[in-house]
DNA sequence: AGTATTATCCTCGTCCATCGAGCATACTCG
DNA sequence: CGAGTATGCTCGATGGACGAGGATAATACT
């Protein structure tokens, strides 16, 4: 009489209709049969999962283009009236905003100067934003991820140096009767997205390094970034592989983080330190084609982010290295010194087959499509799909209440 | 008719069976009721899963000690005719065997002496116990793991240096009709042991770090090894983390490896290079405590250790670090400076809670553990408990062919 | 145009892991 | 020895998943 309500078997209860989720999510418009096919479903599975997809408001079929012999298929597809997910990237001179459905792709992408950079500021305009996609999608709003420049922790946003922000709690964004807010730091976030979708697509252990201020990046494993207690991890920059010496803002001394920008290019070419690194950064490199300080400055920062990374390939193993933000220009521009500092940093056994080094897929969208990505992740798990079917259950019920709806369903 | 012998159907078959099974490996000697009530199972279903188990020779129960009022409950203990696992540790002057059962406890371990040091005879020592195993076992031996100071890559051994061995083939050792082999590196699979059941228990992340010859190590998340593109990664022996100058014999330059054992205490000591460099820093250690140049040198290596294991905390940000091998006695001869090091490696946001060093619970069991715990994996998941469940039925069956029975299967 | 071929989809009866409720059981405590 | 308490077992119901077989919708061939 009960029925099945209990909390073991609410969470077995998708288990196959996730599966064929995740793979339309990998591929999309994946064709019905062909997805049946992969999970090795007979046709009334296949059937009675679709049914269910459906009529929870999860995918749509379209008539698939018809192609050969036989009975014509359908193509699934997120469903007009399905979940989505809010991801947002801050970054130094604006902020971005973009909606998500459940195959990951990015729609309405948004971008806005930060009128000004304090982070009350920002937060607010974040906030005025999500409170107006709270009202244009109401519950379909599961989730809500922002990626940004900084050491977070546990959740919080311990500091983001580069916006000269201290710890802030994100929480205020969110409006009333909040959606899960995830927050995750920007590199950490492109890596999961060229592990999945980007230059890093179908290799089990990716290593993702990005260049801006200092070096960021995480090693992501089927796709999960391997970010630490707490997500603190990823920060690369502060291995010492650098001049013990050099005293770094972090505290510790000989970070690698201080030989691989713009700061590094600067220290080389004698100037002071730069107000904006990235910026200089690209001068030099711009200049490194005919001016012979401005090469050989380029060549010793380039061979100083090969070495570092030949190490962590040494040491991780990854089937691939992608290289985001400056990490493709500085190695496009010493081609040689970077090649040959990064073969001579690997063990000998690598040497045969060097793991290659890809220059990331996704340019500048990879932050904010690893947000979407890691919000989708919080949908498209068992207890998401069961909360996002009470939710529509709850919708109609009280529909009814409200009047005119036949009580039939 | 046919009953439900899909593949599909076979998966989900095991799911909360085995969900049991991983809670008596956890802690072993837990009582049924309290399992149940971790699992969040009735009553009803508790009762259906244990009689599975018990009637696949899984699990046994036995009465449980009783305290307090109301009913008593029973113990859950592997059953002495369930699936058991060989694991294997080559080391230096010796190799170790064990057998362990479900819970991970290690049986009948034993300790033998290499007559010779080549691999050739290594292996063939080793494949003669292997047959005795399977001849005292039979089925129930359901897989082999063999841990060894080396290179894996893709299941096989690419070189151990220590031995002087090359490339070995291991499925050499297995016997006939052979249950399936593991080969690890020690390192990594004394890191799995540590993370699961050793010093780093209850930890999500966990970095173990050993210091023999050079330094091996692996980080560990929710007790599974990051071990990169064919198990080749945990070499962080061979980040460039020490002097530029120095080659390292894995071919690359000023690899870590080459400052933190005995080959460097021999070298601040202006020795030459020691033909067994564990032997020579045990000694080094020892005369710390009275000689000059000894505590000079320790206090080096020791300075050195600690200021990578602190890059390494700030890339990855474990939840504790565990110490194997000489890395404890090196922190322990030299402590002021090698804690002075380790804070002063960390970045300034994560001195105010360091990261806890402990030192190895498991001692020289630990990779013989992991190895077992490895091999375990294998047997408890939905396939290794369908395969086990069907080997059963097989031997029944022809049992009953050998006889008198009718080929009606 | 009509038929064969091919590939897919749907319906139907079955199976069984899991569930909750209720009863049975086995111990301690007073 | 009964009250109290915790656990185990039996039972009927549920619903996701399954396979078989028939229905369906396109192309390919004659």
């Amino acid at each position: 009489m009960t029925g099945p309500t209990s909390a073991g078997r609410r969470e077995t209860r998708w288990h196959l209709a996730l599966d064929l989720l995740e793979e339309v999510r990998r591929q999309p418009g994946l064709t019905r049969a062909e997805a049946a096919r992969r999970l090795g479903l007979g046709s009334g599975s296949a059937t009675e999962i679709a049914a269910r997809l459906r009529s929870h408001d999860l995918l749509v079929e379209t008539p698939a283009p018809i192609s050969g012999r036989g009975r014509p298929t359908t193509t699934l597809r997120p469903h007009p009236r399905g979940p989505v997910v809010a991801a947002i990237d801050i970054r130094y001179e604006d902020w971005r905003c973009a909606v998500a459905q459940l195959d990951g792709t990015l729609d309405h992408v948004a971008t806005e100067r930060h009128a000004s950079r304090e982070a009350d500021a920002v937060l607010l305009q974040i906030a005025a934003t999500l409170r107006d996609l709270r009202r244009r999608y109401g519950h379909r709003l599961r989730a809500v991820s922002v990626a940004v420049a900084g050491t977070v922790r546990r959740g919080r946003l311990e500091q983001a140096a580069a916006m000269g922000w201290g710890p802030v709690d994100f929480t205020r964004i969110l409006p009333d009767a909040a959606p899960p807010l995830l927050v995750g730091n920007d590199a950490t976030l492109a890596g999961v997205a060229e592990a999945r979708t980007g230059a890093g697509r179908g290799a089990q252990t990716v290593l993702h390094l990005t260049v801006e201020v200092g070096i960021g990046g995480v090693l992501v494993v089927d796709g999960v970034p391997i970010s630490g207690s707490g997500g603190a991890g990823g920060e690369y920059g502060h291995l010492p592989l650098g001049d013990r010496s050099l005293r770094c803002p972090c505290g510790a001394h000989g970070c690698w983080d201080l030989e691989v920008d713009g700061r590094a290019l600067a220290r080389h070419l004698g100037a002071p330190p730069p107000a904006d690194p990235r910026r200089f950064a690209r001068a030099v490199l711009a200049d490194a084609a005919r001016d012979d300080h401005a090469r050989a400055a380029t060549r010793r920062v380039a061979a100083a982010l090969a070495a570092g990374i030949a190490g962590l390939v040494n040491a991780h193993a990854p089937d691939v290295v992608t290289l985001g933000g400056l990490a493709g220009p500085i190695r496009a521009a010493a081609e040689p010194e970077f090649e040959d500092a990064y073969l001579r940093g690997l063990m000998a056994f690598r040497r045969l087959e060097p793991t290659p080094l890809h220059t990331a897929a996704l340019g500048e969208d990879g932050a904010l499509t690893g947000a979407a990505a890691s919000a989708l992740d919080l949908v498209l798990c068992e207890a998401g799909l069961a909360a996002w079917a009470a939710d529509a259950a709850d919708a109609a019920r009280s529909g009814q209440a409200e009047g005119y709806r036949p009580r039939t369903r």
